[in-house]
RNA sequence: GGAGAGAUGGCCGAGUCGGCUGAAGGCGCUCGCCUGCUAAGCGAGUGUACGGGGUAAACCCGUACCGAGGGUUCGAAUCCCUCUCUCUCCGCCA
């Protein structure tokens, strides 16, 4: 959410940086709500002023004979109150839908583009693998080792569910205990565990909601959203806190699955792991002192690259364009994971800086020193990885000409010392 | 699921038969004084949001906020209704 007093205020210059993203959005509409409101809001307080006044002195008169005018006259001042303030909080309704349905503005350095094709390429890290055969897709390689299940998986529950079996249930958890085991020795964040469900004020918090509810699963009985990443729950841990200066910078990682119903994406991506209804994922997360921002966005990044450079599997960092930023967003890096099944790379992290759009939504704020007014923090996060498409990079990356998967050292101690998978 | 208790400021906690309570008291915090250091002590101050004035700020005026929403009343933290959450006991249960 952008700060009601920046849009008043900087309303065309808002609009322009927001056209960049692509798709208008209006805000005519905007300037009229506000006057109103300003004006409503005039009204109704001088009255109220005048109703605490007149109210305060029939409170000290002992003869209500002597104020019978009065009381009369105040009944009537209550009226209107009531129907300016019912005018008011309708004006008030209607200005918190259009402000909750503006995308976040992109930051100064957020390369300005319409699309995809406009993402700049920061960075490429590592060899791609050459193969002395035509290398295979995942889903070939998982059914081949009988590790991945995608049949089955559709019988249990339906399209885009996967049943993972033995090493390949294995390698999955494997990966998620490496992954938060890097990130909390090594890049020195606090794990937690969160629910997998959340409420509506939560969801609304980082952005889901009000405007992307159809992405999303709802659970029959309570108002609960399984969650479509751990951003959720994780950065809403702090909603309505006031924290401490010297906390700052906070880091959580969390491992949870992922539920997102891929609305809009039918037909796409339809064979494999690639995209699922659910997934795992481990997630970082950050709040930060607004000044500090971009320079853990960096960090965050260089942690999850970090991911794929033990795993040794090749990767390109993304600067994504103002077109192709999601809506909370002033600012994000994809890493893409080379996929030689394939022969393309695919995003495996997407790592943002939200500056202080989540954090004015869910009132996420610290104070600079004892005594100062609190300040909103900004919050960050980014994959660090989605765990299915990390398996199935290593299945690609790491397919041997008889079918087999190298494991790659950093996961052997997490498989038992397993050193290939094999079929059975 | 059954029975009961409760939700007040950064925290603890008081609010009488509705008015003078943004809210006693304490803790914490800030500034000043005192003190050889520490501890203690003394004095003053210490919520947020929105609107208006002043604007570099300080500041001044007004309004709202005592879990959320609605009602009664000239006037509600205080009365009534609905909801949410927390706690205790019983039952059930991984």
């Amino acid at each position: 959410m952008l700060d009601l007093k920046y849009l008043r205020d900087h309303l065309e210059q808002a609009e322009q940086r927001l056209a960049t993203r692509g798709g208008a959005i209006d805000l005519t509409n905007f300037r009229e709500l506000e006057r109103q409101r300003r004006d409503l809001l005039g009204q109704s307080e001088t009255l109220k002023a005048e109703k605490n006044r007149v109210s305060a002195l029939i409170g000290q008169t002992k003869d209500k004979s002597q104020v019978k005018d009065e009381i009369v006259r105040m009944k009537d001042v209550s009226a209107q109150i009531k129907s300016l303030d019912d005018k008011l909080r309708q004006v008030n309704d209607d200005l918190q839908a259009i402000l909750m349905t503006v995308p976040n503005l992109p930051h100064e350095d957020c390369p300005v583009g319409s699309s995809e094709e406009d993402n700049v390429e920061v960075r490429v890290w590592g060899e791609k693998p050459s193969f002395a055969f035509e290398p295979k897709a995942h889903w070939d390689i998982g059914e081949g080792l009988d590790i991945l299940d995608f049949e089955r998986g559709v019988k249990l529950t339906g399209a885009r569910f996967t049943l993972y079996k033995g090493a390949g249930a294995r390698l999955e958890r494997a990966l998620i205990n490496f992954m938060l085991d890097l990130h909390t020795e090594q890049h020195k964040y606090v794990e937690m565990l969160p629910p997998f469900m959340v409420n509506r004020d939560s969801m609304t918090g980082t952005g889901q909601l009000p405007k992307f509810e159809e992405d999303l699963f709802h659970v029959e009985g309570p108002d609960y959203f399984l969650i479509p990443t751990a951003e959720v729950p994780v950065t809403n841990i702090h909603r309505d806190e006031i924290l401490a200066a010297d906390q700052l910078p906070l880091n959580y990682t969390a491992y949870t699955p992922c539920f997102r119903k891929e609305a809009g994406a039918h037909g796409r991506d339809t064979r494999g792991l690639i995209r699922q209804h659910q997934f795992n994922k481990v997630e970082l997360v950050k709040f930060v002192r607004p000044e500090e921002s971009d320079a853990e966005l960096a960090k965050l990044l260089g942690h999850a690259e970090t991911v794929l450079q033990q795993l040794k599997l090749p990767y390109r960092v993304v600067d994504l364009c103002t077109g192709d930023i999601g809506f909370s967003a002033a600012r994000t890096f994809d890493i893409e994971v080379w996929l030689p099944g394939q022969g393309l790379y695919r995003e495996i992290s997407s790592c943002s800086n939200f500056r202080d759009f989540q954090a004015r939504r869910a009132a996420i704020r610290y104070r600079p020193q004892d005594g100062a007014k609190a300040e909103l923090v900004h919050t960050l996060n980014g994959s660090g990885l989605a765990v299915g498409r990390t398996l199935l990079a290593i299945l690609e990356n790491y397919q041997q000409a008889d079918g087999s998967v190298v494991v790659p050292e950093v996961l052997r101690a997490y498989m038992g010392g397993l050193e290939r998978i094999t079929g059975q």
